[in-house]
Order: C-alpha cells, then structure tokens, then sequence
DNA sequence: ACAAAAGTGTTTCCTCTACACCCATGT
DNA sequence: ACATGGGTGTAGAGGAAACACTTTTGT
C-alpha cells in the first residue's frame, strides 16, 4: 500500500516524499507506504497512514491507480503493492515532520525501490483527468480567481495555458461557477478578478464520450 | 486474482462465467478466479488460469482494472481482489469445458461474490476506451468489412451506431486501414465491401487530450 | 495619463454528424 | 431491371483556439 501525495507547491506539481529511516533504501526519499491491517480497507489503510505519519489529514480525492506485483519490488520479499493518488489543494499548508517534503515532479531525488514509476503513472492519470474531468476542484482552493486557476492548472500539465479559453471551457461544461464576490486587485493595479469556486467537488466525469456517442 | 474476460458473442457483448463446483456459492456463476504463488506476477496468474481452467489462450488484450478490499468479499477470510480486463475477438471459438459458458452482460445470473460489480466495472472501462483508444482491435478478427466492425462496437457499447462516420472516424485517425482486398457480397448481393485491419494490435490512445491542449 | 490585469467579441479551424446520392453486385 | 448493401459528397452544428479590443483598477 502506497500513496502518491500530488499538490501544487510554490507553481510547481510537487509530491510528498519521505525520508527513509531504516535499510533497504535507507536514507533514500520514498513514498509513503506501509501494510494493511487484515480488519482495514485499503482506503482506510492509506487515509490512516497520511493522518498519522505525515499528518497530512486534508486529502481532497484519493483514487486508486494500480497494483504491482513484481517478484523482485522489495529485495526483502515479494510485495504485492496497491498505489493511490492523492491531491491537496495548494492553500492546504500541512505542518510536515522533518523527514518529509514536497518535491517538484520534474527535479526528483533518487527514488527507493520502483517508486519514481508509481509517481509517472499518478502524474499521468491526473493530467489525463484534468482535460475530461473536474477534478481540478482538488488542486484549487475553495475559491479562486481564473488566473490563480490557470496557474494552478498550468503547473499540473506543464505547459502554460490561456485564461480566456481556460474560462470558457469550464463554464460551457458548468465545471466552475462565478461566486458573485470580486476579488481585490493586487499591488500592481489591474481590473479585480472575478471570483469562481467548482461546482462540485467530487470526481465527475464531465466530457464523457470524444466519439461514438450514443444516438439522440 | 480475478478475469473479466469479455467477447462479443452472437452479436452480444458476453462475458466468460464458471459455475463453481465447491462452497460457497456453490453451484452458483462467477468469474474465473484464483490465488496468485509467491513465485508468479499478477498477469502470469492470470493467463496460465485462464490457459488451464478455461481454455482460453487468445486474449487479444489484458489490463487491469482495480484492486477490491471489502472485508466480507469472501465469507471465509479476508481476500483482497486484483481484477483484470481480458478480451477476445469475435472469430476465435475456445473450447470450453462444461461448467463454462459465455453469457451476454444484459442478461446475467445471479453470480456468486460480489461479481456483478467487476462486471460492470469491465463493461463501463470498455466501452469508454472504445472511444478514445483503438482497443477495438481486441474485440474483432485480424481483418473485418466496417458492416461487421459496426455490428461488434455496436455490441460493445450496447447501441446502433452509423458506418459512414464510424469509418470516417476511424480512418482519420489512422485506427483502421484498408487492406486492399475486397470482400464478396452475401446472398442477397449489394456492392462487395472493402476489407480493413486495425493499423495497430497493441493499445494505442488516440485521442490523449479532448481539450486544454499543449500550444503548438 | 499610463501601466497592469481581467474580461469580451469575433474569427477561424477542426471534428463529428446527418443525409442525400452514387456505385457494384446478385437474382 | 431492380433490390440490396457499400461508399462518397456536401452541408451544417458545435467546441475550442487565437487574437484583438475593451473594461476596471492602482500609481
């Protein structure tokens, strides 16, 4: 059991690694991991463990990505392990323990065991889910401004994006809404931004079908 | 370790079910299943099951799906389930033992566990990789007319669909190909159609991003 | 007044759909 | 000849991207 922490840090899509403490990999960053209780959920068992290890208790969607069976993943023994992805939104500020930080996904460390794996396909699937999905609520806080949300979008896929298509992409789809509320221009100037939240903020599926849809 | 083998069969989508021969649930439906050694990965159990139980050697395609940890999946211990998607094209006729049978998804028996949901976990992934992948190749002979092509995604999705824009869809997408063969017609005559294969047997994504594009 | 940031209008492109029409075969 | 099934031409709807232009603020 494994979690891929996701959240975007100082602009950048970051993830939360551990220090480990003890052989094998000693010293080296993993994810957070541990078993499973035989009386626990594999979501319990992950949700537990981010509460309790890196008192990371504000997970705003956790999904499951995949189980690995490769004989030889611990050099110990054979571990069957089940991988989660996780996102934060990015005004969550969780007070970490030392042994644990957020790396920026494009400059990581040596990784222990196949972690860096884990990590590509969590990257992949939360870049695929942004572009048919809304599940951008997890990255951003509760309300924002599109500019603030372009940033944060932006940092996710790795490329920078337009506000004005951004804008009006996701309020066709009703993904986002404006609040009413405006927000205060910064230091600079500038026309106050109007202020959006998601519309929802559980996973929804929000461009079903590219092709092949169903007759009308 | 769990398969959800699925085919079109008679022009239905179906799915591979075994009737148990022990308790519990005896004598009731459920996928093949089974333990996994120490010694196998997750997919080697899976093929050499289906290869032994089975029969089922020519699984156009294999992934996987979840990994379920309900505590009372099983009444007699805890098990936790790493379910997969297996598919076989419609031409390739396995010889199934007696206690075996292929029963279309819409109307299926009572199964035994908690089956039904990895069915239908299974059905829902393909029908929505049908649109924006080529894993219809998985599902249709080495080399198909776009009438029998329409019939087999038609049985997958569970609805009538056009053959003009199914070919034009998929040709633009360079999915499928022309062989360069033509087929004869039926009995009752009509303009022989072109014979075509998919451009690729492996899954391929063939429309990555609906929107938020990276700028060119 | 000017710079800065946000938002709108408009055009263009592209994909998918719909439907009429044409083509090649069997009886 | 005509029924049957396959293929093509063409027009239209809709979503998304690009970009110029307008609005609203701070200094």
């Amino acid at each position: 059991m494994l979690a891929v922490v996701l959240s975007v840090r100082d602009g950048r899509l970051s993830v939360l690694l551990w220090k480990r403490a003890r052989n094998p990999y000693r010293g080296r960053w993993s994810l957070p991991c541990g078993g499973v209780e035989p009386t626990q959920r594999l979501r319990e068992a992950i949700t537990a463990h981010l509460a309790r290890k890196v008192d990371v208790r504000e997970v705003a969607h956790l999904e499951q990505l995949a189980t690995h069976s490769a004989i030889d993943r611990d050099p110990r023994e054979r571990v069957l392990a089940t991988a989660y992805l996780g996102l934060v939104p990015s005004d969550v500020q969780p007070e970490l323990p030392a042994d644990t930080a957020w790396y920026p996904v494009d400059d990581l460390p040596d990784t222990a065991f196949d972690h860096h794996h884990f990590i590509d396909a969590a990257v992949g699937r939360l870049r695929a889910k942004l572009s048919y999905t809304n599940i951008g609520f997890a990255l951003a806080p509760r309300e924002f401004t599109i500019s603030e949300l372009r940033d944060l979008i932006g940092a996710a896929l790795g490329y920078e994006l337009g506000a004005t298509n951004l804008t009006r992409v996701l309020t066709r789809r009703h993904v986002i809404d404006p609040t009413g509320r405006i927000a205060r221009p910064g230091q600079s100037g500038g026309r106050p931004a109007t202020v959006y939240k998601f519309a929802a903020r559980e996973l929804t599926v929000t461009d079903p079908f590219a092709v092949l849809r169903p007759p009308r």
